[in-house]
RNA sequence: GCUCCCGUAGUCUAGUCCGGUCAAGGAUUCGGGGCCUUCGACCCCGUAACGCGGGUUCGAAUCCCGCCGGGAGCACCA
């Protein structure tokens, strides 16, 4: 396969470092899912070949995962072959073929662990249609059909033929050379396919297989001008690529009908076809030429804002795609469309990252207090990175006698006592408080009592932090002095608030210290 | 409207093909309790489901019929 056009491989190394550098994802042993997963129809081991057909015009979000993981499920379970088929038809003006997405998508594939075996641009595959084209218009499968699209659409809604229908083999041949050659316009002719103008389903009528189109197509330009359209093409290509079994949405199952029907036609014998249903996370209201209208138009903060649920974003939020890929595949093959909250999500990747993650503080909406009578031995005091694993070791933290406390819960306790977490107790003045200056506490023991547990950060080397929010807004805080030594790209637990990510292009030293928030 | 698909607890899923071992299992959520100085983790306990109506059968989540509900497709997009 010649034109098996894999990127480079240190091409997506460097890419993938741009993005922070591959994660060491343990998948944990046990939990088996298979059980979930039927078993391809004929298939044989070390012989199936799949394919995945994204279409450019955005990158992969949390819903195409499916294809993603389910393809390399069973790619793996059959040592089978795993190609990446670029859908890059011309597409139409609404939807159009952009050449930054396939890197970007490549790089979406390389973040999630699938790397296919080869990779195909279909814009590189024009002229191989033309033979196949000709094999059904010589059996009398297709006719010319210079109507209006209009009418194309409504004698079809009528069942009704038009005047083109009854061509004879020798004509359409001609006609179809005269496409070729450019004798019409975009528009002025297309090759349909002759099924059954009574067929229950009208979109089954006799489909359009090629038209003609002058889009500038980002790679190929305007080299082809009579282009396939997605059916036709996969009746071609999923023989010509040797794909034996097509695993897809079940958005595309009118298409089957349509290969199996070419299949007919020309006697060759065609894969079988498997499908899943629609999957959407609730809190991910996101449809993808939404999310590329507001990263063009600047709203969002690129591909991987957290509002457009991209695989991107959630890599960048701390979200590991092994536990995406847990998530995905949890669902089967389920051919009920499904709406999941993020938690079930969440859950997956607490599972991978709590224990590993180590706590710090941190403290939003910060008031400043000053601690009178503080105790001289307390400058600072050591703090268990975990408060289950030990291993994880322990840090110093500087302590008061001056503190940052989380405004709001100072307020629900004024004139009261409360605990600094793990430090010691104090009793506030009564409120209000004037909205500037500190606020001056009394020091009244070290004991762990049944107080509030405030959370709190001594101002002594405190690191100024900002947080990315899941509606993209950020929020400042102030957090612990060791978070002057973070990576970029680190996840941590801010205690009581939850697991954040240092942003990739954080730099050490900077401030705010950047961080996006990921879950509770 | 037409075509196809899907209905198991709040949510997702196992079980349905080949009826009994399913007075329905798991995950998550929620509620209660325990524990660790997190609103997090862990442990224990609990709530909660076969869409409805007929039929077949000794026996139905599972087979048949009807209904209801939900979704997808119906482009010279993919």
């Amino acid at each position: 396969m010649a034109e098996a056009a894999g990127l480079p491989r240190s091409e997506l190394e460097d890419r993938l470092a741009a993005l922070g550098g591959p994660e060491p994802e343990p998948t944990p042993a046990g939990r088996s899912t298979t059980g979930e997963f039927p078993d391809l129809p004929g298939a044989v081991p070390g012989k199936v070949v799949l394919r995945m057909a994204p279409f450019p015009s955005g990158v992969l979000h949390i819903g195409n995962g499916r294809m993603l993981f389910v393809n390399q499920h069973y790619r793996e379970r059959y040592h089978g072959k795993l190609l990446l088929v670029f859908d890059d038809t011309v597409g139409s003006d609404v939807k159009r073929v952009e050449t930054e997405f396939f890197d970007l998508i490549l790089g979406d594939c390389e973040l999630a662990g699938v790397r296919p075996d080869a990779v195909y641009y279909k814009s590189d595959r024009i002229p191989r249609f033309y033979p196949w084209a000709r094999r059904v218009i010589e059996r009398g499968g297709a006719y010319v059909c210079r109507c209006p699209q209009e009418v194309l659409r409504e004698r079809r809604a009528e069942g009704v033929a038009c005047e083109h229908r009854s061509q004879s083999v020798g004509e359409t041949l001609d006609e179809w050379d005269r496409m070729l050659g450019n004798a019409y316009g975009p528009g002025e002719a297309v090759l349909r396919l002759r099924t059954d103008l009574h067929d229950p389903d009208p979109a089954f009528r006799d489909r359009v297989l090629f038209r003609i189109s002058d889009i500038d197509h980002p790679r190929v330009g305007r080299k082809w001008r009579v282009w396939p359209l997605l059916e036709f093409s996969w009746a071609v290509d999923d023989i010509e690529l040797g794909v034996t079994h097509v695993l897809r949405g079940k958005d595309l199952v009118m298409e089957d009908r349509m290969q199996r029907y070419l299949w007919d036609l020309l006697g060759v014998q065609g894969p079988p076809f498997l499908h899943w249903g629609i999957l959407r996370v609730r809190e991910a209201k996101v449809a993808k030429s939404k999310s590329y209208a507001e990263v063009k138009s600047g709203l969002y903060d690129g591909w991987a804002d957290p509002r457009s649920w991209s695989l991107r974003s959630l890599d960048r939020r701390g979200i590991g795609m092994a536990a995406v890929r847990e998530f995905i595949l949890s669902f089967g093959m389920s051919l009920a469309d499904i709406e999941v909250p993020a938690e079930t999500l969440y859950a997956e990747n607490r599972k991978r990252i709590d224990a590993t993650t180590v706590r710090r503080m941190y403290v939003p909406t910060p008031a400043r207090v000053i601690v009178d009578e503080y105790p001289s031995d307390l400058a600072t005091t050591e703090l268990a990175n975990h408060p289950d694993r030990p291993e994880l070791g322990r840090r110093t933290v500087a302590a008061g006698p001056a503190f940052f406390v989380p405004r709001p819960d100072l307020e629900r306790c004024a004139g009261g006592e409360v605990r600094l977490k793990d430090l010691l107790n104090v009793r506030l003045p009564p409120g209000p408080w004037p909205s500037d200056g500190p606020i001056r506490a009394t020091f009244t023991g070290r004991e762990n009592r049944k107080l509030p547990r405030l959370q709190w950060v001594g101002t002594e080397g405190a690191v100024p932090v900002e947080i990315l929010g899941l509606d993209g807004t950020r929020s400042s805080g102030i957090g612990e002095r060791a978070l002057a030594e973070v990576r970029a790209r680190e996840i941590l637990q801010f205690e009581r608030v939850g697991f954040v990510r240092v942003e990739a292009d954080w730099t050490p030293g900077a401030s705010p210290l950047r961080v996006a928030y990921g879950h509770a």
